[in-house]
Order: structure tokens, then C-alpha cells, then sequence
DNA sequence: ACAATACTTGAACGGTTATTCAAGTATGCT
DNA sequence: AGCATACTTGAATAACCGTTCAAGTATTGT
């Protein structure tokens, strides 16, 4: 039997995701993630295969982590819609603190590299299409919990969701103004045709 | 008196815009200038300083350009909703039929640069505010004509208008369904507070 | 204890990058 | 004609990139 692995992979990926999340893939160079997680370029190869394996598998598991913060929304007892709504109220709060500006990895890449890499590319794809699946059934509880319009298709309203959402991760890339962002998030309240007044009303007004 | 030089200046610029779209900034090397514009290292960098200075140059043009196409929109005889809705069509339509699925070049570069550039990050965003400004007096003229809601601040509408279709710039990367473009696209009519039934219905429907 | 296994190390490699610069050249004023 | 100006050229430069690899080392089953 040969010799363990010294390090845990988990806590590479980890490490390696907060590097390409503050510098991009094109802007991280092995170096920093020798750096970062203190693994020679040898180990990282051996273990990786290559820059891009790291990344693929950074990006694995930053959608698995994001789906399943979602499903666990869809179940929660104050309401899906009401954890529709935390997510934005997160977003918006994180810009306008400036906690966090880096905006949302996946989308990150998306721009980056989809163009010219094509297994990126796929990857990105697929992942798309799980995060609007989970978004679907989360506007489908929130359907069934009547605070939502249940003639219109889960399906359309979850694109729309993820669009916004995408547009809103960008724009908390220049924009910190609670107001501006607030009326955002009013806007795409409306777009998903919320029937909770009181949810509107909440991010609506500040000043 | 010296020399003049050789080349039209917003020529070049609209040559170096084009590969900086297609490939990004970072996947854009010099050398790609220099097949793209015939210029050569030394006269670039006489003209432009360096590699950024061009890339400056391009964005100034390219934010003009779409300031401008959005006044003229406002002032379009048809009405100014027609005008953002046939916004929507034509990156919907791009997307679909392939023609162009590059994404705005402003929201490339604040992705790929304004984290670790702080001279590209202010220049977009000032384009920012220019944009929403644009747009705002596109919804001003709409709700003037009847066709967007009065009693909304046209400024609040106007950012959100800008975050959903940098969305759907970004979307447009990776999907290219019809019909999910569209539902996006009605989602954000139905978040403007459209009045017009028929526009609408122009886009939900096709399957 | 020994062999087999496979992880760790860090220097080295070839390729690409943005940028510079000295030399050559065309222009227009005096 | 001659000079000042500044554009053009393309080879050179220095830094950095992702990746490889041979040597060293720790672990485990026998």
C-alpha cells in the first residue's frame, strides 16, 4: 500500500476557490494557488492534472454548495418566498457593506472563458441547468404556499429568476447604493408577480 | 510640421474592438493587435500607450455607441416601449439564431477587470451612470406615451431594466432557447410594469 | 526488514507576454 | 534645400507563464 495523501482535498478546493474567486482564472497563476494551499506544483499536477482541473472542480463544487442552499430554501418553514427574498436581501446587503463584491463565480467564469474553452463551456451549461431546476421547484413551493401566481409556468418564472439574479451579481460589481439595488429587487419581485404586499413593501422603501 | 500618421484612428479603434469582443481582454495579446489593425508594436504604443490604453479607447467608443442608439430610441415614432422591447428582441434574436452570442463588452470587462483594475472599474463605472441615464429618459418617454406606469420612478425602473438585460447578455452566453429567452424577456416587461397587453403577447408565445 | 507504492519536492524548461528602442523614413515649414 | 518633427519598423528584452520530471521520502502489506 503506498503512502496517503498529506493533504485533504476538500480543503484544497476550498483554498484554491477563494483564489480564483478574488482573481479570476486568467489572473491566477499556479503560483498563487501553490501559495494558497501550500501544495508544490508537483502534488497539484499529480492531484489535478492541471490548472484547469482545479478549476472544473472548483466550480463543481461551488454549484453543488449553491443548489443545495436553494433546496434547503424551497423547505423552509417561513415560506419559499420568503427565502427567494433573503437571497436578494443577501446579495444586496453583501455590496452595499462591501463584504462581498467578487459576485458570483459561476457567472464569473462564464464571460471569461466560455468563448474559448468549450469543456468550461459544458460544464457551465449543465450547471445552468441545475440551478434553474432548483430554482423551478423553489417558485413551485412558493406557488403551492399561495404567495406566488400559479397560472404562470415555475419553469418561465425560475429563468427569469436566474437572469435577474445573474444581472444582479454583475451589478453589485460597480453599483453599492442600498437605494438603486433595493428598486432592483423590488423590480424583479414584480417580474416573478409576488402577491405578498408586505414583501414588497420591505425592500422597497429605506429612504 | 511632422509627419501625419497613417492610420484612422477610429478605425483601428473599431478593429481593436472587435477582437477584445471576440476574445476578452486577458485572451488578447498584442501581437493580435497588431495582425488585427496592421499597426505595428512600436506606432500601437506611440499612438495608445500600451495594451490598456487601447482597450480604454475601445470601451469610451463602444458605451458611446449604445448611449446613442438609446436616445435615438427615445425620440423613435413608434414609441419608446416599442423601442425597448425590440432591445430585448434583438439580443433574444442574436442569441437564437447564433449571429452573435458575445455579450456586452462592458459587462465582460467588469467582470474580468475591475477587481484587480481600479482605472477600468472607475471608467465603467462612469458608462454605468451614463447608461441608466439613457434608459431612464427611455422610460420617461414610455410612461409619457401611456405605456409604462406613471406613478413608478422612472430612475428605479431604469436600474432595473439595466440589471435584467445585462443579465440577459450574460444568459445569451449560455442558453439558447427561444423559448426560455422569451420568458425572461416577458418577465422583464411584466417588472417595468408594461400596459400594453399586446406586446406582451408578442413576446410569450412562439411554442 | 523489505519491497512496492505513490506522494512530495523544487529546480528547470520552453513558450508567450507586454513593452522598449534605435534606426529608418516621410512630411511640412522656413 | 534643409531642418525639425514625429511616425514606422521589427528585432530585442526581461519577466512570467503552465507544466514536467528526476530524485527523495513516507507509508503499508508481507
Amino acid at each position: 500500500m503506498p503512502r496517503a495523501p498529506e493533504f485533504d482535498r476538500s480543503i484544497v478546493i476550498d483554498q484554491a476557490q477563494r483564489v480564483f474567486w478574488a482573481r479570476g482564472y486568467g489572473q491566477t497563476s499556479v503560483a498563487d494557488l501553490v501559495e494558497a494551499t501550500g501544495l508544490k506544483p508537483g502534488s497539484l499536477y499529480a492531484a489535478f492534472g492541471s490548472k484547469k482541473g482545479v478549476f472544473l472542480e472548483v466550480l463543481d463544487a461551488y454549484n453543488r454548495g449553491f443548489v443545495e442552499k436553494l433546496n434547503a430554501l424551497a423547505r423552509q418553514p417561513s415560506g419559499a418566498l420568503a427565502g427567494l427574498v433573503g437571497i436578494l436581501d443577501d446579495i444586496v446587503d453583501d455590496a452595499v457593506t462591501g463584504r462581498d463584491r467578487r459576485g458570483c463565480l459561476a457567472v464569473n467564469a462564464l464571460l471569461e472563458m466560455s468563448q474559448h474553452d468549450t469543456e468550461i463551456e459544458s460544464r457551465l451549461r449543465y450547471h445552468n441547468e441545475r440551478t434553474r431546476r432548483a430554482f423551478s421547484a423553489l417558485v413551485s413551493a412558493a406557488q403551492a404556499e399561495g404567495d406566488v401566481d400559479p397560472e404562470r409556468d415555475a419553469g418561465d418564472i425560475a429563468a427569469f429568476l436566474v437572469n435577474s439574479i445573474w444581472g444582479l451579481r454583475v451589478m453589485c460589481r460597480s453599483e453599492s447604493n442600498r437605494h438603486t439595488l433595493n428598486a432592483i429587487a423590488a423590480g424583479i419581485l414584480a417580474g416573478i408577480g409576488n402577491r405578498q404586499a408586505k414583501i414588497r413593501v420591505k425592500l422597497s422603501p429605506v429612504r
